[in-house]
DNA sequence: TGTACATCAGTGAACGCGCGTTCACTGATGTAC
DNA sequence: TGTACATCAGTGAACGCGCGTTCACTGATGTAC
């Protein structure tokens, strides 16, 4: 007898990668990124100890590949909250920034699998892309903004990237996650994001 | 015979508990906040694995010391640059980002430990009044900002100060400390911060 | 100044434990004929 | 359609290792008299 399509769990695990990635995934969200091991991940998908290495070369392999699919997911959202700009610009940039701060308050796990567990990016070309995939989507949206500047006042696209990423994370990791350096904030992290972008497009003379 | 007055090294160890902080340092530096155990620091001390107990619980205890002494000599540096707005508002401001950077840059480790090594803050007086202490060199800053600002386009101290933070975390933990993240930047992180700061000064309505 | 003693801050041996990793194995699945 | 066989993805036992932690101990230091 068959539970469903994905039900069968005999002696072959049918999609095991997956399900270590969603373990390592739990326990990244209960203990942070450095409280698990290898065996952790196994025992959580309910396998043997040495299971994890028909998939995954050691811990690290595993903790990339959970960033990977962060990176991937957090790109979608991005992408969605973005919507190519519409209903217009402005508006669409605002939702981008919620969407950035969302996906850290939500996916917590995946947020410091890719931005805080040390990852070496450098010797890992498709988290490297997978990054890049992500960060398009800002340089896309300050693209479209800067479009509508004045031409004298336009600046460098990458550069004002940078510091919308700059500004998105750093109020995410510091206030953008529950108990994290609780401090007494006179607002959200949405309000303060806004505001702070807000002020930021003034500066560079729009509206 | 002494070889001077720290050097007697017979029994007793004389600075064990600063011993241990600094070799954890050390071992952070090298590794991570999450690759180095208790017994690793003993070892970096030149003493045996029980000697630790006598001045630390446990290896949280340990760290909590390391990111403590961190916020303090952080906050040392941020008011040194900041030199109670000298010579003028701005340019002692420029100073403040400068040194926020460079002290994430040249000890990395005290920085991980302090923002990224996951330390419950929250139960720890101690090093919650520490983060307070140079957070509210931040803060002083913007607020003399702000004072030379028209009275009209004043915004409040302590969103103006969250900004400042969140933009400075923002590029040290993402552009600051060489390999991490290695994206082809335009620009240093230095001047990436700087033009940041004018744009958003601009915004507020100085200048 | 010298001596006895209390206290302190280390030692090193011991332990149980869980992790990482390897290995021969075995049950399940897919496929050639 | 049925059968034989290759391949795949798991098992579970085994191992060495280092960690955390405890403990009775001991050498060094400080102090009372």
């Amino acid at each position: 007898m068959r539970w469903g399509k994905h039900g069968s769990r005999g002696y072959h695990h049918g999609n095991l990668k997956e399900a270590l990635v969603q373990a390592a995934l739990d326990l990244i969200a209960e203990k942070g990124p450095a409280g698990f091991t290898f065996a952790d991940a196994a025992r959580g998908a309910g396998v043997s100890a040495a299971a994890p290495y028909r998939h995954f070369r050691d811990r690290d392999e595993l903790l990339a590949s959970v960033a990977l699919q962060g990176f991937d997911r957090f790109a979608a959202m991005l992408a969605t909250a973005w919507n190519g700009g519409k209903p217009n610009t402005r508006t669409a940039f605002e939702n981008l920034g919620k969407a950035y701060l969302a996906f850290a308050r939500t996916e917590p796990a995946y947020y410091s699998a890719m931005f805080e567990a040390g990852i070496p990016h450098a010797n890992n070309p498709d988290l490297l892309a997978a990054g890049e995939r992500a960060f398009a989507i800002l340089r896309e949206a300050s693209e479209a903004i800067i479009s509508e500047l004045p031409a004298r006042d336009r600046p460098p696209v990458m550069m004002m990237a940078l510091h919308i990423w700059a500004l998105s994370h750093g109020i995410a990791s510091l206030f953008g996650r529950g108990d994290e350096a609780r401090r007494t904030m006179p607002m959200t992290p949405e309000e303060l994001l806004e505001a702070g972008t807000l002020i930021y497009l003034r500066g560079l003379g729009g509206k």
